[in-house]
DNA sequence: CAAGGTACTTGACACCGTGTCAATTGACAT
DNA sequence: ATGTCAATTGACACGGTGTCAAGTACCTTG
């Protein structure tokens, strides 16, 4: 809290006149940065893919260019998750939302008759959901070093192979 | 620490006498909890298979077993390691371990000739190293709910999927 | 101009968790 | 009986979050 009232050029307690706890501050800050860079647009164009492959396609690249968005607020998030109901709660709520997306994409996938058909769609979507995870974002790219275009690309054909069916 | 000391039924100040540090103590957590669970022989177990495809079945039951029983101190020096730097390389060090057997699982595939075409020996060790990551344990296990056999056979599959050229 | 409100300041303080230190005790071995 | 070792109690420093009181600077409105 001390860092964040120094870059904001304020007292530390100035920064309580406006949020309440640290945690109700990085949850206000993740809207903030939300609205900033208009993702609920980004999400909701990966709505209007007609396949489910393209969904899936869209879907993938709209999260995975958002994670990096949020990556610093949300890591501050995570770290907090363990101690702080509030925390948690909001983080959660993020995932599950991300996880709709993750449903979607399977459901078009399962109308479409191409989802992998060893897979049920709520394994398929917890899978997905997985796969798309903010920690594991982490460690492609940060540990391993992956580009950012590369753990998108290699993320989509990944999906896809575990995901679709082959094509007969 | 008052907790750990509470339980040992010790003052909180004796606990200092044998660790110097919380981080210490959990690590040495560990090296126990290794010991006693024979981690080192079941995981040479892996190593005796033969083909590429064998040893990385044996090596996704090994680890994936291993995770539960380490996740308790796993996830407390998890939970410090953006914080404390003896506890990040504790854990860092554990994961690039684990990233060898990995690698050694590609590699038997590789040499087999039957490591999927379009991946390369060190992206596919990436993935399969993110793919078996404690922090996907947890999502897969406890927030997603699936047993403890269901996430080793479903991870074994997923692992193939990914990793193994279809046989012709 | 005066009064009031608003945003902010400084400074003090409580609470919690980690880590340190000094003085003491009790058991055991030589 | 003496020394050593493991443990005890009690106090304290430090850092971070959150609270509170008193004061200040500025702006609006009557």
């Amino acid at each position: 809290m001390t860092d964040i009232a120094k870059r904001a050029r304020l007292s530390r307690q100035a920064v309580y006149l406006h949020f309440a706890t640290r945690a109700e501050l990085l949850i206000a800050a993740t809207y903030y940065l939300d609205e900033l860079n208009g993702v609920e647009d980004r999400l909701k164009a990966s709505r209007a893919a007609r396949s489910g492959d393209e969904r899936l396609g869209a879907f993938i690249e709209a999260w995975g260019n958002y994670i990096p968005e949020m990556y610093g607020v949300g890591k501050a998030l995570l770290a907090m998750k363990d101690s702080d109901r509030e925390a948690a709660e909001a983080w959660d709520k993020r995932m599950q939302d991300m996880r709709e997306g993750c449903a979607a994409a399977i459901d078009a996938l399962h109308r479409d008759n191409t989802l992998s058909p060893d897979l049920s769609p709520d394994v398929a979507t917890d899978v997905l959901w997985t796969l798309l995870s903010v920690r594991n974002w982490e460690l492609l790219t940060l540990e391993c070093g992956w580009p950012q275009a590369a753990y998108i690309e290699r993320l989509s054909t990944l999906a896809r192979r575990i995901l679709v069916a082959p094509s007969t």
